[in-house]
DNA sequence: CGGCGAATTGACGGACGTCAACTGCTGTGG
DNA sequence: CCACAGCAGTTGACGTCCGTCAATTCGCCG
């Protein structure tokens, strides 16, 4: 699929190119990729090598690992997400599955070309590193989440990161399916529906993929949401405008734990 | 307390400054400090605003985050390991708290100073990069142990990890007090007493801090170690030689669970 | 209409956290 | 030199959280 002009203005706002000086980024756009993938189609699975930084332009994309016949799934990507960004630059095997959950546009910049330019162009290379920092307190954030709450906890955190995300709203949609959510938060489907069950003492109603939240002081008395844990203003959201926040649609990249 | 002209030539060796030019180097060294902290001394607060890139040149540093009274220890630092060093590159509050375990020595590099110079030196800026995206793996490593193995298989494999890393010696030592482990590893002390005691039943013997593995095989058939995430090689060791790995004493960097 | 998968619920067992008591070591002070 | 306090570590008892297995319901799509 050729790289249309309009998709080549959106890439060049992605903050981590934007840093690029104008020759830098055509040459990163030169050899790069633009295909479109159905859903569910694995794009990489862990210990690969990695040829490739992937950008989501549009659709869905889960990383997951593995170990031992069982799975749990690391992060759940919206559009205007880059991954793998980190195998890339020390061209090493990758840890992470990476597979679309809905049809996906994804522009693949090859890998070689990426460390060269960075090599070379000190602000795109800053920029790198900035995205690098901010998906590495997106797991610290994840972590902490996973050592320190239960889960019940990391629901009701989830719950409220994903209503301020909404705009607010009383009632919050899951972006994703139930049993994805529970890998997510690293708990099995079965116990997701007891937590769920159990949030109904602060006021959380559950319709298939509808949340009402209809006693948030309650809930958050519970969550004790932290902004050193909770990710309500994303790392990676810093150096853009903040119309991303405002709005439903088009608010993604990271949705860690 | 003045940086001397030995520990200069350390520090140029550490791999993400050895990538830096000349002026480069001088320029960071100018504005920074080496300065030694007692036991236990509290270097950074979570949610502290971060002025310095940490570098330990001796001593050992504990990572920490805390959340409703709880609190864990991230990871563990060993000489020529540095920190905080996303924060620093986002100019952001940091995540963890970080502290001396021993009497360190610790060299601080001005973080205004260090994002100046990635901006102007490509090539320091990619070794940056390079840093970070080690610390991403590390913790990459660390959230798929946590979510996909039980207490008894993170010790098991913190085991067979620290046997390689102490010279595939039969008789390992513990390098940190059981609590402090119990809490790297995610688990209680009391949980870890019952772990080791478990593990009894495979050929591991504790006696204080020497714990001898007697069945490296069946030990091994039970922990399953994996190479996407357990660090027996870090990707923080990429570009040195292999003089760290031969022996103890001088080992470490990050111990992550 | 039938079948498949997601979601829920119950029953059960195992893993894990909490509380308490006890041991052994170490450093301190009489 | 010994008594004692303090802390790390261990062990036991208990309760809770969580994973597993099974059965059921529901909605969606062929």
């Amino acid at each position: 699929m050729p790289i249309k002009e309009a998709d080549l203005e959106r890439i060049r706002e992605l903050p981590f190119l934007k840093a690029a000086g104008e020759d830098t980024f055509r040459r990163l756009i030169q050899g790069a990729f633009l295909q479109r993938f159905p859903a569910s189609t694995t794009l990489l699975t862990e210990g690969d090598s990695v040829d490739f930084l992937y950008i989501l332009l549009g659709g869905s994309v889960e990383l997951s690992g593995t170990w031992n016949d069982k799975e749990t799934i690391l992060a759940l990507l919206g559009p205007l997400s880059t991954f793998i960004l980190a195998a890339v630059v020390l061209d090493a095997q990758a840890l992470m599955s990476a597979a679309t959950r809905d049809r996906s546009d994804i522009l693949m910049i090859s890998g070689e070309t990426l460390r060269r330019e960075m090599r070379e162009d000190a602000g795109f290379g800053f920029a790198v590193s900035q995205e690098l920092a901010g998906c590495y307190r997106g797991l610290v954030r994840s972590i902490k989440s996973q050592k320190l709450r239960g889960g019940i906890e990391r629901l009701a955190n989830y719950l409220i990161t994903q209503q301020v995300r909404q705009g607010d709203v009383e009632t919050i949609t899951l972006p994703h399916e139930k049993r994805v959510l529970a890998s997510l938060l690293g708990m099995t489907p079965e116990n997701l529906s007891r937590a769920f069950a159990n949030l109904a003492d602060y006021g959380v109603v559950v319709n298939g993929p509808l949340v009402t939240i209809s006693r948030p002081v309650v809930l958050s008395r519970l969550a004790k949401p932290d902004a050193l844990i909770d990710n309500h203003a994303p790392d990676a959201m810093r150096g853009r405008g903040k119309a991303m926040f405002e709005a439903w649609p088009n608010q993604p990249q990271q949705m860690t734990v």
